[in-house]
RNA sequence: GCGCCUGUAGCUCAAUGGAUAGAGCGUUGGUCUACGGAACCAAAGGUUACAGGUUCGAGUCCUGUCAGGCGCGCCA
């Protein structure tokens, strides 16, 4: 970070110089340094003299090699090796030393530090994720909600934010009346009567064994209960179904926040006061209204409906009325893509109590569908037929569970094949990552059994990592904070499984060339310094491995 | 009809406006009695859906077209 903006200094300083009193010149921060995409390209690479060409109406090679002759003339830093002028007009810089190898030490030293911001240095973020009524079992869109939501929580921290993961749910409004009577149906139907099942129950056998449980359990004494009894009875046991679920995938939750607690703290007449004496909101057609498209929504929104009801819209405005009065600086939702058509409305509502727009961020998961024997298997509560979670994370694990729903961006929706990813399963990159921090962990047993000893990152001379393999690794991973900065900053868990995956291939392509060449081996103990330099290496990819996978909650074996 | 997302190798997907578009799986050929083969090397495979535009430079940004998914309620 320091070469980087050191970097920066020293081309704008060039600049300044060279083309002195010229507008448009950018500033120190605006200067681009880029990590080189290819070892040939040096350590990093500039882009200003391309960016300038318009400005400085000039051809950009000339402008970049004005920039380096004046660097010289400036007198170049030592710690520069080399700086290259390349068609069209990009600026590469080579770095003195093994720069390959200079965050090695630091990443010893902060170990599972290394890649995270202290506590405290971001905004206090409240992430809302899953959010299921309790109607049913959690089915694998769910799951990758889950997961995806839990991963932006934990890049989040490392990224110094505060953040409280927070699960909303509606315990008490029509659906949930609806699970109600669908139960008491299949009970009655389970004593034996001819009920008829409501056109819009819950379909799903899952109701069918809660009746059977609770005949087992009380007989025929509730035959005569009230609704509510079977609404608390369902989603109470259904409430405990999604939280295993979520346990044996390592995600829990700071807050249960139920709808109703906003009534009864009067946080819902609150908003409405509030819309009404701001101007927000008018009565038309016996029902009140919310000026929405003042927003940028496309119609005004319905708060109370004419027969007195409140529609899900306000008790939701209310909700984030109360996540700002908690103290938080953001607020995160994380939706399925089929409820994005809400977010308009939803921004509008928290905009038209005075909040910036920017408080809520909205990213939308897109749909999962599944596959198995070359048909779509339906995904619909309602409907009755669904893959649940539970089936994916009881055939495959939470450890695959958890990559496969994090490792690519959550914009595409994309199909989980289920026989496909059987028979995969053994061939899986999680199984290539998992194994390669599995063999560092193995290579230290080792050096152990020859007698070799760890020293500590202090006795190691780096100048002895000569393969090309040692350097491509140690350059990838001085790159993990940026990894982490990037998929914070977009929100974005899929960049991780990709980072993770090549550092995986570079270890493997590195260890397999000691099997051709004895030399090459890490562990040598006929040459016990370089062997040191080697294994300070093998600790510090265990430690990125470890740091990474920890961002998306999997697991890092030491043994497979 | 309007809105949101997507379209990249046979399949599933990456790629911060930068240099010759990359991985995994699959296919083909090779390495190997190993510091754990759940490995490695190599090859084949691309008009980045199509057509324009913006600029030094576009898979990426803009416009249009086509295709797929989702959403458009005084439902939640």
């Amino acid at each position: 970070m320091e070469t980087k903006t050191a970097l920066q200094e020293l081309l704008h300083q060039a600049l300044i110089s060279a083309f002195n009193g010229v507008d448009g010149l950018p500033e120190t921060k605006d200067i681009a340094i880029k990590p080189a995409s290819k070892a040939e390209f040096g350590d990093f690479s500039n882009t200003s003299a391309m960016g300038l060409a318009s400005t400085l109406r000039q051809p950009p090679i000339k402008i970049a090699q004005t920039v380096v002759a004046e660097v010289e003339k400036m007198g170049c830093p030592k710690w520069i090796k080399r700086m290259d002028v390349v068609s069209p007009g990009f600026i590469n810089i080579w770095l003195a030393g093994d720069s390959a190898f200079g965050a090695v030490k630091a990443i010893i030293e902060q170990g599972e530090n290394y890649g995270r911001k202290p506590a405290g240095t971001g905004r206090r973020t409240l992430v809302e994720f899953v959010s299921a009524n309790p109607t049913g079992p959690l089915h694998v869109g769910h799951g990758r909600g889950a997961v995806v939501g839990d991963c932006i929580c934990r890049i989040l921290e490392a990224n110094g934010c505060e953040v409280t993961r927070e699960y909303y749910y509606n315990n008490a409004g029509v659906q949930m009346k609806n699970l109600g009577r669908s139960l008491h149906a299949r009970y009655l139907q389970a004593l034996g009567d001819d009920v008829e099942f409501p056109d819009d129950g819950y379909k799903g056998d899952y109701v069918r064994e809660l009746a059977e449980t609770l005949k087992e359990e009380a007989g025929e004494s509730k035959r005569d209960a009230k609704l509510e009894f079977f609404t608390v009875y369902a989603s109470d046991r259904i409430m405990q179904w999604i939280d295993e679920d979520l346990k044996a995938m390592g995600i829990t939750f700071d807050v249960f926040f139920k709808e109703s607690s906003l009534y009864e703290s009067g946080e819902v007449e609150e908003a409405l006061k509030q819309l009404a004496e701001r101007e927000m909101s008018y009565k038309q057609d016996g029902a009140l209204w919310l000026k929405s498209t003042q927003f940028g929504d496309e119609k005004d929104r319905v708060l109370i409906k004419s027969d007195g009801e409140k529609t899900y819209l306000t008790p939701d405005i209310a909700y984030h009325l109360d996540k700002a009065r908690r103290g938080f600086e953001r607020a995160i939702n994380i939706l399925g893509h089929d409820h994005h058509g809400y977010i308009v409305r939803l921004k509008a509502g928290i905009q038209a109590l005075g909040f910036s727009a920017d408080f809520l961020d909205c990213p939308t998961i897109q749909m999962v569908s599944v596959e198995r024997d070359g048909k779509e298997v339906k995904l619909s509560t309602r409907g009755g037929e669904f893959i649940t979670l539970k089936e994916l994370l009881d055939e495959f694990g939470a450890d695959v569970v958890r990559y496969f729903m994090a490792m690519r961006s959550y914009d595409s929706q994309f199909t989980f094949d289920l026989n496909l990813a059987q028979d995969t399963s053994e061939k899986n990159p999680l199984y290539k990552i998992q194994y390669a921090h599995a063999r560092t962990c193995n290579l230290l047993v080792k050096a152990k059994e020859q007698g070799i000893e760890w020293q500590g990152a202090d006795a190691v001379d780096f100048e002895l990592l000569q393969l090309s393999e040692e350097k491509e690794l140690g350059k990838a991973l001085a790159r993990y904070p940026e990894i982490v900065d990037r998929a914070a900053a977009e929100l974005a868990p899929h960049c991780l499984p990709n980072y993770l995956l090549e550092l995986a291939n570079l270890f493997n392509s590195y260890f397999a060339v000691g099997n051709n060449d004895a030399s090459a081996r890490i562990l040598r103990v006929d040459a016990p310094e370089l062997t040191q330099a080697r294994l300070a290496l093998v600790v510090v990819l265990r430690q990125v491995l470890r740091n990474a996978l920890g961002l998306l909650g999997i697991s890092a074996p030491e043994r497979m």
